[in-house]
DNA sequence: TTGAGAACATCTTGACTCGGAACTTCTCCA
DNA sequence: TGGAGAAGTTCCGAGTCAAGATGTTCTCAA
């Protein structure tokens, strides 16, 4: 699997679309392994994540998939993995009986305590790559380019 | 869909895998949302670029998908799409008969030309909200990423 | 109060994905 | 030469995905 080397000499006429993707799967492909290790998906991770630091905003499953950027059913099947597990739970709000609002239970905060310290990690390591202060471009481009309110398809992760 | 204001506020928190993964879904909206207008997916336009500028690179299929990140049958597929839009051939290889050689037709040159030039604007758009500086930080360090020898599982597209 | 329409979660369904197996052809060494 | 293993392509099947439909509940205005 060598065949990588072209890339860099001709990196400037590819588009900047498919460096993207590129890289989030490359550096998705170094996370997802990591996160095996603790029996959960990249996108269990992150909704363990969500939901363990910002509950608030996580009031309906319809707006975590929003704010994750993540497909209705998507999250709703990986929802039903994460409490078959025990990780979370789905309590029926007593205001409105429509929602069931997801809840991280102890055993998932401990997990993804411990996950997300082994992404900390992973995550260290491809800084090391950069400057602090390309480090500080990167993360605000992204964070720039990430934003947006237009509608979009599919599951970001 | 305003949910996604949070996203600025606790930026900071969220990991960097996510960030390049939903940064790359929204771009790769915007490309997709243009690219859709001549008739072909992301991936084909991908596709075609890569038989246009770089024949020499892509002789045989499983190469072709290594270097644009594709799983290999992925791309058969995508390949059997364009092949039946005329816009590329597979011609076998008179030393290896192994091997069929996907090559671009003039209607596909013509094709990935036009529609090229159309994402290049888009590009562009996305550029406007960055200093040229911040471009080559952005670029270079993206290249960083995409580039590695590991294996990566999936179609980064 | 009641009816229309929106919001929410879930289900259905058809399409897509991709790891692995199968098959053909090539290479290289004994 | 011939046989083992690698390389290239295609096929297969289990799994995944997501758009739309469904059914329930809520809101708001008449």
């Amino acid at each position: 699997m060598e065949v990588q080397q072209p890339i860099a000499a001709c990196v400037e006429k590819w588009d900047f679309n498919w460096l993207l993707h590129r890289a989030a799967q490359r550096v998705g492909s170094a996370f997802a392994d990591e996160i095996a290790k603790f029996g959960i998906s990249l996108r269990g991770q992150l909704v363990l994540q969500a939901l363990a630091s910002d509950e608030e905003a996580a009031r309906t499953q319809l707006k975590l998939g929003a704010m994750l950027g993540l497909d209705k059913t998507t999250l709703m099947s990986e929802l039903d993995k994460l409490e078959r597990a025990g990780l979370i739970m789905r309590v029926p709000d007593p205001k409105d009986r429509r929602v069931r609002t997801p809840v991280i239970t102890d055993k998932g905060r401990e997990l993804q305590k411990e996950a997300g310290d082994a992404l900390a990690d992973v995550e260290r390591s491809f800084r090391t790559r950069f400057s602090h202060q390309e480090m500080v471009v990167l993360r605000k481009a992204l964070s720039e380019l990430a934003e947006g309110e237009s509608p979009v398809h599919g599951s970001c992760i």
